[in-house]
DNA sequence: ATTTATGCAAACGATTTGCAATAGG
DNA sequence: CCTATTGCAAATCGTTTGCATAAAT
């Protein structure tokens, strides 16, 4: 019967990545590190699973940075912070308060899903050059 | 001298247009608006001017909708709402604690310039349907 | 006269998509 | 077998850029 999921190492292979990864990449780069272990995998095939992958909640977008989507491989909802001189992003502590979020909903009269908070500045190595 | 800013009537009326709009055009929308007016208007020109105006501080980025990217005029820090359905971008009264961003930057030893708090949704028209 | 701003079209780069071939169940 | 997944390459689409011309000073 037609829309059910079939098993794909390959797939496999991207979400065990990006969960392996705490540097929040982009496609690109998931696409490039899995290519030494799966020298025949497509860019195309990892576009594909990571959009499915977010569909499915699995992964979370962090955002676009310089252009290029972003991913998270832990969807707890958490705060990052983007060096805008070196693209690089990192996990933040510093939680939202817990009722903001319905908060916002009553008082606007709508469902909000998920929310992200991202600072934005100069990593500690970059502020030092 | 070189490096001089000259004065140019579209440059001007695209900032006007900018911050006459409250639906955080991208820019392709404040170029079909402004050719209304403007006739000879070329995109180039809007994405040159809107670089611009982001670097001098005069436009915020909302981030990217869809594949486009979303622009402000309102360059105070506040919070935004982007519905996930149709697109809309809205302001939200929902300030994020005044010390979050010094506490931050002193806990990691970064520098923090900007932050950006967005919440997703469906907004009220699209969670009637 | 000198330098910046613009229009136009081509170039770019990330992402998406169509299709024939392959893998999963 | 039958359907989902993949590789590949072409197509998309927002954005950037080079260059000749126009506008500003």
């Amino acid at each position: 019967m037609p829309g059910e999921k079939k098993h794909s190492k390959k797939r496999e292979a991207i979400l065990a990545k990006i969960r392996s990864m705490k540097t929040h990449p982009s496609a690109i780069t998931v696409y490039e590190e899995l290519r030494k272990e799966i020298p025949d995998l497509s860019l195309g095939t990892v576009y594909r699973n990571l959009a499915l992958f977010r569909e499915e909640g699995k992964v979370a977008s962090v955002g676009v940075v310089n252009g290029q989507e972003r991913f998270d491989g832990n969807t707890t909802e958490h705060t990052h912070f983007v060096c805008t001189h070196c693209g690089d992003v990192m996990d933040i502590d510093a939680p939202l308060d817990a009722h903001l979020k319905e908060d916002v909903a009553s008082r606007y009269g709508i469902a909000v899903h998920s929310h992200r908070l991202t600072f934005f500045g100069a990593c500690a190595r970059c502020v030092r050059s």
